[in-house]
DNA sequence: ACTTAATGTGTACGATTGTACACATGTTGT
DNA sequence: ACAACATGTGTACAATCGTACACATTAAGT
């Protein structure tokens, strides 16, 4: 299952991958491949599963890390960088497939993406930080900030790790995009009447 | 030209196509392929340069429509919904190349969302809608809208066109997302130090 | 009308692909 | 120790791939 990140990581795009270049990625002659997965897709779905268990992780630092509510935006947005480094590949995979050629997969991402939405969202009830907006609406901030955060990896992910200057403005410009999401959201009431 | 966005029409990923394919669907010989690119990068580069014009003329018939300030978000959300219906298969590219394997077709969509971002800032401050935001501000502000929409994109070309429902879902979403980043941007000074 | 350039065709080649089948090796439970 | 199972190997084949080359057709410029 390592082998196709690793691919990926070396600039593949999943949708282009063959199963014998997989395998021979692997070390494995190409009839093994069928031992484990049906075909490509489904080694796909699989590979969305471990990236959830990935997300997991990120969101369980975050919340052992984020505190004091007024470093939440400036932490979250560090872990999660820092993660999307250290799981370089994974997180290609991700954004590839939200725009790939499988259908499953694509809604696989997708749902995780809200999965992770619908966890912030508690949280930041827990936190008492939203009592004046209604669960919809919350929701619908979450899923902005989901999204936005996703974006940014895109741009993460086009810059190496070492060019500490393009990640610093990268890691500047998601925090300052989060900030304003939610100076709306303190504003938000006001608009629905 | 129009034979790969044909396939990407039909559910293909523009990183697996192959110049074969592409010629048979555009009913000519392989070889006649090399008469107009020197490989599929080349041929993708040439279809960023045609995306530039479709995002182009969306954006002078938003100009054109978008005439009293309280619509504006309404209008440019519908007319952007009738645009990427309209040219499905040029944004399914356009969301396939973002985090496509051709780093330099991804820096030409990504060069044309900074341009769509500044064309956008230059229009607000026109309307006099954001005078009190700073020249950074506001490009940042617009690069959040754009790429809040750009998001969109990829739920909307998920759905079929015909599934009004479905659609009319992502349109009052999208709606909303503008909404409150136009909210945190009227409050947004308050936070600046 | 005649030259020149642009574009499409036909054939050919070795490399690579997905996958079927029979067989080998290693691991686990009893 | 032995059976059951999981996993890897080797061989094979038709299909497809990218691309080179020589040739035919069409379009443009003089």
């Amino acid at each position: 299952m390592s082998a196709p990140l690793t691919l990926v990581g070396k600039g593949r795009h999943f949708a282009s991958l063959g199963i014998r270049e997989v395998t021979r990625q692997a070390g494995v002659v190409p009839t093994s491949f069928y031992r484990h997965f049906r075909n490509m897709d489904d080694l796909g779905l699989q590979l969305v599963d471990e990236l959830g268990l990935v997300l997991r992780r990120m969101m369980r630092e975050a919340r052992e890390n984020v505190l004091q509510a007024d470093k939440l935006i400036d932490e979250s947005v560090g872990i999660f960088i820092s993660h999307a480094q250290a799981n370089r590949s994974f997180f290609l995979f991700m954004a590839q497939g939200l725009a790939g050629e499988s259908r499953a997969i694509q809604e696989g991402i997708r749902s995780e993406m809200r999965y992770f939405a619908s966890e912030l969202a508690n949280d930041l009830r827990r936190l008492k930080l939203v009592d004046h907006l209604s669960d919809g609406d919350l929701e619908m901030i979450c899923d902005l900030v989901v999204r936005s955060v996703a974006f940014s990896l895109t741009d993460l992910l086009g810059v190496s790790a070492e060019d500490e200057y393009q990640v610093e403005q990268i890691r500047k410009r998601t925090t300052r995009f989060l900030q304003l999401i939610f100076v709306g959201a303190e504003h938000w009431d006001n608009r629905r009447p």
